[in-house]
DNA sequence: TTGTAAGCGTTATCAT
DNA sequence: ATGATAACGCTTACAA
């Protein structure tokens, strides 16, 4: 009996195929991979064999034999987030179409979990990797051989980039705070420290303003920024947060001390993921060409993997402003 | 020159360490797993080579042989709700604690999709499956010998699932309404075709409305559902719907309306996910744990992976109110 | 303590 | 048009 379910529960191969087909093993894979000559009635017949016995090829032999898994290894710091959760979305979207599968890794902005990930992506074999990861240093990313695509992150020098026009972004943003008679204008940003594109949003905030003759100030997003933000700037008028939940964050503490929006303060934030629009859509917003960005990234990615040469090495793609009440 | 090169980009394998450290590759492979007896002298000789050669085991192969990939396939209808965004986040997280990766599978809702990803998994030869997609009908899940766990769907009669207590949850909604003086409470949901357990947020609603002698009215979340709502229901005074972005919608229309919450209406949502109450904190909703699902989910899949049998069927974790200021 | 050889489920080469 | 056989990189009996 229990010799019976073993062979039950044992997984069905292609010898079996193909002694239920009275062929080879050989012919069964001809007749998988469409390679070769077959007649019509051994077609048939091995067809009608893997129907009956319900026959899934093995993708991990394959894969060892032909050296490929169409696996992409995807590292960000959280799917828990509106905007990654809706690149992940996307990029697993566009790979499934192109069969390719994701490994997904949550590096949730911690160096050594982003190393460990790189490592362990390379030792199942993964085609590539897309990574918006943490910073550079890690210097695993030069040593790989594999295929690579950074999102909105420096990795090094060789590794292709896609972003949003961040700078068109900071831009906008600004000039939007401007336009609307805003004078003293705060902007909120990550750590200057971590080499990312995204500090071009900064660096954009900073050149109108001295542009416009105002002396730009920016704060760290860390411990209590809003609260110091508005503690130390009784006068300010406008906020432009690098993302749409700290801008949030920023409407709720001005809420808290009846600073009334957009009246006695405007506030625009970046991202403007599906999320974000539909659970705040009163917030002005810088939104990032999301599904632009994945396809692209994909495309730089396949790319290297069949082999072909990238002409650029950092892409910016265009950004669109939504304004909605906050300003 | 384009031999050395060829050389240069191939990967290394055991039989390159073996050959390095002038050992057989059986013990280059003993020394890896921690298997059997090896002298001090030969574990460092070995080492040493792996450090130089800068050798990656290959899991494709091992993976091969050992017929155990450490991989979990995870199918859940999209990354960018922020419900499932976090859920997904916690299943990657404890399944990587535990030396599992993930495939993730984004199913959109589409029956087609989930079918073509459980095969996709079962080629890959995933060691288990947590879905949290669609609905039932869907026969290959029972076809499949794989280990399965779904989180709030019934799949079919043996497959364990996990649910927050959505009895409950809707029990604490409705009454919380009720207590605030409610007198026409109105309710939406997701279809009534999807078997989930989630309609047990619909039965506990109109059991408690019952239990009032009061009229239960459930609209389904279609198109222009919220509309319909205010346009048929003038007097309408409470509103619990089956997730927060629905509710978050509500709140929108009921200002553009010009009605105000919570005096004159109060919300109630569900989900309570971490980027719902950064975003819309004032929402009252029933918070899910989310984190537990995930935990346990990833249990009781492993549990099967190991060959355990499940003592029972249907598991609901406590939910919690969260009082905001719509209610 | 270490090595030899077989085998995991595929695909590809070379016969026939 | 089809089949026998080797190979992909690893682990594990079994032998020495």
């Amino acid at each position: 009996m229990r010799e019976i379910n073993k062979n039950l529960f044992k997984k069905v191969k292609l010898d079996d195929v193909a002694e239920k087909a009275g062929v080879s093993k050989t012919t069964v894979s001809r007749v998988l991979n469409n390679r070769g000559y077959i007649s019509v009635k051994t077609r048939e017949k091995v067809h009608e064999a893997m129907e009956l016995l319900n026959y899934q090829p093995n993708e991990i032999a394959r894969s060892l034999f032909i050296n490929k898994t169409f696996i992409i290894g995807l590292i960000f710091p959280s799917t828990s987030n509106p905007f990654y959760g809706q690149l992940i979305f996307h990029l697993e979207n566009i790979s499934e179409s192109l069969g390719y599968k994701v490994l997904l890794c949550n590096s949730q902005g911690r160096e050594d979990k982003e190393r460990d990930y790189l490592r362990m992506l390379q030792r199942h074999q993964v085609d590539g990797i897309i990574a918006g990861a943490h910073n550079r240093g890690i210097e695993e990313y030069n040593n790989s051989r594999l295929p690579l695509v950074a999102i909105d992150r420096y990795l090094s020098e060789s590794i292709p980039v896609v972003s949003s026009d961040n700078y068109d972004g900071g831009k906008k943003a600004t000039e939007l705070l401007l336009k609307k008679g805003c004078k003293h204008i705060i902007h909120i940003n990550g750590s200057p420290e971590l080499e990312t594109p995204a500090n071009l949003r900064r660096k954009a905030y900073e050149d109108v303003m001295e542009k416009n003759l105002l002396t730009p100030c920016t704060y760290v997003n860390e411990d209590n920024a809003i609260e110091t933000i508005f503690d130390e700037n009784p006068h300010v008028d406008g906020i432009f947060a690098s993302d749409d939940l700290i801008a949030s964050d920023v409407m709720r503490e001005a809420k808290k001390r009846n600073i009334s929006i957009p009246d006695e303060l405007k506030v625009v934030g970046y991202d403007g993921a599906e999320i974000t629009r539909r659970l705040v859509p009163e917030l002005s917003t810088i939104q990032q060409p999301v599904k632009e960005i994945a396809e692209l990234a994909i495309k730089l990615l396949v790319s290297q993997i069949n082999g072909e040469n990238i002409s650029k090495n950092e892409w910016n793609l265009p950004v669109k402003l939504m304004e909605g009440k906050t300003t």
